[in-house]
DNA sequence: CAATACCTTAGAATGATTCTAAACTGAGAA
DNA sequence: TTCTCAGTTTAGAATCATTCTAAGGTATTG
């Protein structure tokens, strides 16, 4: 746990390890920053919302996060870092995801001279029938 | 112009009429509430932003806009309402049309019980190589 | 333990967007 | 035309997610 944080020049602190723990001690998940630090409160762990803020900007520089953007006014957080899509609940605000190897997107015109593709993004906006 | 705004049970005043000239009155546009802002202002409309707002909202409800999701801070208003995808060109925070009958999202799994597919927004991020 | 670069954080600041409440105006009625 | 009123505009305040600042705390290394 400390040696992943290591690896990313970052040193081990309580609150990163706490949050890490929060963050992938479980399955894949959708966080945001209020959610986190509410989290960690319920958990008994004492830190400031500007260190959720800090961290999940560390984390997803090092490539252990992602930052999804479907709208709404908050940020998402994805522990999930591999190729793959969401569905967007529009009434709930959650993200439900996509296994990326069974999505193709097809017909993509070539990107403006001198730009390249560095990711997409494709979200699936759902609502209740 | 002013009977499209009727027919969305809009008045035709003066400001609507002036943003749906400057919306309206050229290609398809991306445009931001403090850009068409500053457009209106430079052009001798006088108008608050409160009314960009207002009205970007308003004419998003009546289906002559669509709103449209990136990430960075502020909302993207589209005067495309067809079926079309994204570039978005990180650096400069630009939109770039892709026409919708030439993209294909196929593997798409079946969105959970009970709800349905509003809509599939495909975002090709670029950056510039 | 000392030195230091890295971290955390309270509280202020920022900035896009929304809200409030008061003034204004378009359009039908008289 | 003038009257009337629901619809509209707007200045300014408020909201709220996020970022910044600066001051104190801590992990790490020798
Ligand atoms: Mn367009
Ligand atoms: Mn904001
Ligand atoms: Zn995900
Ligand atoms: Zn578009």
């Amino acid at each position: 746990m400390a040696s992943r944080l290591r690896k990313a020049g970052l040193r081990p602190t309580r609150q990163r390890l706490a949050l890490s723990s929060l963050l992938f001690g479980q399955g894949d998940r959708h966080v945001t920053a209020e959610a986190l630090h509410c989290e960690a409160q319920a958990a008994g762990i004492e830190l400031s919302l500007a260190t959720v803020y800090n961290t999940l900007h560390q984390f997803t520089g090092a490539g252990m996060l992602r930052q999804v953007t479907v709208g709404g006014d908050k940020a998402y957080f994805d522990t999930n870092t591999g190729d793959h899509h969401h569905f967007y609940v529009d009434a709930e605000q959650r993200l439900i995801d996509i296994p990326g190897e069974k999505v193709e997107v097809l017909g993509l015109p070539t990107p403006p001279a001198g730009s390249e593709v560095e990711r997409v993004d494709v979200i699936v906006r759902i609502k209740s029938r």
